[in-house]
DNA sequence: TCACATTGTAAGCAAATACTTGCATTTACT
DNA sequence: AGTAAATGCAAGTATTTGCTTACAATGTGA
């Protein structure tokens, strides 16, 4: 299925707005990258920086990044972190474009910066939520769930940063690499067992 | 004492281009900024880039972000490793801004790209060296050294992307507090002992 | 077929930008 | 004092950029 006008040039401008920055981006090139005329833009959008502005619109109304605690937990600590990594991660790749615009032109597009770094806060009390319940279940031993959600939350921004913008390190750096050992490591780390082989 | 004017005009187009990108960094602004004449910028550096490249040169000599590991090192898991989480933080903290614009200008800049995306590699190296040491040496039980360090970086590398660019999350990520608590959980982990306490 | 919306084409404009040139002024050092 | 280097000043140039205007071409649905 083809994409709308609006569409190719929402896509063009994110791919060049993350190559080049906000300002190296000539509404020109917007144009030529989405086969698209130059007025055409302007037609759609005013201005060069209402594509961005639609362009986060679109993304952030899409999939909002709050994971669904309450359905798929099943309180088993290896599964429960495994799955919820797993979507955080996928949802953080979704949005990685506008993740990496919003670090290039941090200041330029407010309601960008509110949104994404609103996402590590959030990520990191529903982690706190999640030990907390743990313990009262009786599935762990009790710790201090705040340093360790923060732990947890330094880990997958780490991950997610370092793959993202540092290629040469990423040949062995999949999601499921992750999870199997780097996230099973840091389970292990809060059940009190003896650490991962060391083979 | 007075910074020369070579250097006044450096410093004033890092926090530019930081502020800006290299596109959006005018030289007019650059000059401004450094209370100098536009042309003294051409007359100095060449062109635009040449400012920045020589910001880069400047920087990358001053320090190398190689930690002396033979020296300094006790062969105790908590000194050394707190220790070591100094040093390197402050060291990325006096980098930050190049950090930060190679961010923001990847590809622009390709010496800086390299010197920048070797650093997690090398970090994670020697952090692998230090615990291969430390197990031989019987100071702690046997471990997966590479996941250890891997997770290592990861902790180290988001705290630091955290702080530098999410400010609001920011009040209470002081270097001090990081390695106390955070480190600190990182190191039991590893020690085979009961976790942090839960208060 | 007719009306209307969408897109293309051509031309251009006002402002900004990187960079240059020529000359005057200041600063530093002997 | 005098010389040379560093810096300022004024003016300008060629190019680029965001954006506009006027009009023609194309598609689409009634």
């Amino acid at each position: 299925m083809t994409q709308s006008t609006q569409d190719r040039i929402i896509n063009a401008a994110i791919e060049l707005v993350k190559e080049k920055g906000f300002v190296g981006a000539t509404t020109r090139e917007i144009a030529k990258r989405a086969q698209v005329n130059e007025v055409t833009l302007f037609r759609h959008f005013g201005n060069k920086k209402g594509i961005i502005e639609a362009a986060i619109e679109k993304l952030s109304f899409v999939n909002s990044l709050s994971v669904s605690l309450s359905e798929d937990v099943v309180w088993d600590l290896t599964k429960d972190l495994s799955m919820i990594v797993k979507i955080y991660q996928t949802k953080l790749e979704e949005k990685r474009d506008l993740i990496l615009i919003s670090f290039k032109e941090a200041g330029r597009f407010p309601e960008l910066d509110q949104m994404i770094s609103g996402l590590p806060m959030k990520y990191k009390e529903m982690i706190m939520d999640y030990f907390q319940t743990m313990i009262q279940k009786g599935k762990v031993p009790p710790f201090n769930v705040e340093i360790a959600a923060t732990n947890f939350l330094f880990l997958n921004f780490g991950y997610f940063m370092l793959k993202s913008r540092l290629n040469p390190l990423a040949e062995d750096m999949s999601l499921d690499k992750f999870i199997n050992q780097n996230v099973a490591q840091f389970i292990d780390s809060l059940q009190g067992e003896p650490s991962i082989n060391s083979d």
